[in-house]
DNA sequence: TTTTAACCTGACCAAACGGTCAAGATAAAT
DNA sequence: ATTTATCTTGACCGTTTGGTCAGGTTAAAA
């Protein structure tokens, strides 16, 4: 872990130096900038916000405290930046929506984008997790706009799929929180799966049995297919 | 909430008073305990484990802070205690896999249960969430083996459903999970469900209909009923 | 009535917290 | 070569933390 750093580091002192023109420094501002912003998505997933601690954070990303608060102002500021990000990806995941093809289609692409990010980005979900079990304090505001716009307009396709008799008669809302559950679940609930599974986290094997299983049920489920 | 409380312990002191042997103080530590713990499970819930603070759970229980460390010895003694219950309650609801009636009858049972569950206590959802989410640092022992149990018992039954072709060839875990997920969803991301909902929580009929297409959702997709 | 055991609590403490700052190091611009 | 702007960091600060404790009150037992 330290290595790895210090070695990407070194790299980048040498390779870019040579081009000139200020790329180093803004060079080491992305690098210190990401370094932070990747060990503070770990340790707010595993202490929430207010459980975090910037110490914690500085140690994960091998800077020293003071540094942490050179590039970002207050604990809170990046915070929010993750949290933002996080569900920006979530909301991309659904492109699949606006290609008009067929139903099954779409919403299996769906799950298994959500799914995908589960298990690529586990901590993300897990910070986002924290920040609604504690009643999305700093992100209602987000939620009630770009979220909620986002979530209705997929509610309007699905309804639309149940006027055309393509699917049940499924409140749309209860089927999106089943596939938010769901899929998050395998990224939330990671450690309590994982001792399920004695101990071991899911092969890649038994997480594309899942992820087909979890689509197969929810799609069956709504009468598609 | 503080009338509540003193009028709570007026009663029973005029009550049990007459009944001698030492009951008074005996009712007094029992009401100070669950005050304490009904209080540390909204606290946690809303903070975790690290983020919670004996000073805020001692104010919401009414009670001054060195009272807290009367009854319980740490912050830790009390969150194991609540941790646990939850689960023991979550435990019991799968009574109904015991009596070998209609795999759909059972299922629904248990999903109907679950939900009821995340109605009725939903901080307890929240701490477990919280718990689970940091890594089940205090329960990995308690879910390796008592939880494990469980779930292991309820999966074989799943099985013989499907040997017997009652269901779908499901992978029984996939399936389980699924179960959690969804049910406590609307515990642990009540939150967001509420803003969805326009900023309301939602009524005791959208609960109900929530309810049933969970239930429905899950059963047909799995080849019941 | 006296004694005893349980309950109550303001005041306190060492440790840990988020954030600041001054002073030094490094690299780009002049 | 010198200035300037950015990066780095140990030391520090006021506040909050979980937990303690001595000295009090109250109710049961003797």
């Amino acid at each position: 872990m330290t290595s790895f750093k210090t070695d990407a580091k070194q790299d980048r002192h040498v390779g870019i130096k040579s081009a000139g023109n200020g790329a180093h420094k803004a060079a080491i501002r992305q690098e210190n900038e990401e370094q932070i912003l990747a060990a503070a998505e770990q340790v707010f997933a595993d202490y929430g916000f207010k459980g975090a601690t910037t110490a914690r954070i500085a140690e994960m990303a091998n800077v020293p405290k003071a540094n942490v608060h050179y590039y970002f102002s207050t604990k809170e500021v990046i915070y929010r930046r993750i949290m933002e990000d996080v569900c920006d990806h979530w909301l991309q995941a659904a492109m699949t929506f606006d290609n008009s093809a067929d139903p099954a289609v779409i919403l299996r692409g769906y799950i298994e984008a959500k799914m995908d990010l589960s298990r690529a980005r586990p901590y993300g979900s897990r910070l986002w997790a924290h920040e609604i079990i504690r009643g999305a304090k700093f992100s209602s505001d987000y939620i009630s706009t770009t979220v909620k716009d986002w979530l209705d307009s997929r509610v309007v396709v699905i309804k639309g799929w149940i006027a055309e008799g393509k699917m049940d008669d499924i409140e749309p809302y209860s089927l999106m929180y089943m596939i938010f559950a769901t899929t998050q679940h395998y990224a939330d609930f990671g450690r309590q799966i994982e001792i399920f599974n004695d101990n071991r986290p899911l092969s890649e094997e038994q997480f594309a049995e899942a992820k087909e299983n979890v689509v197969r049920i929810i799609l069956k489920g709504v009468g598609l297919r």
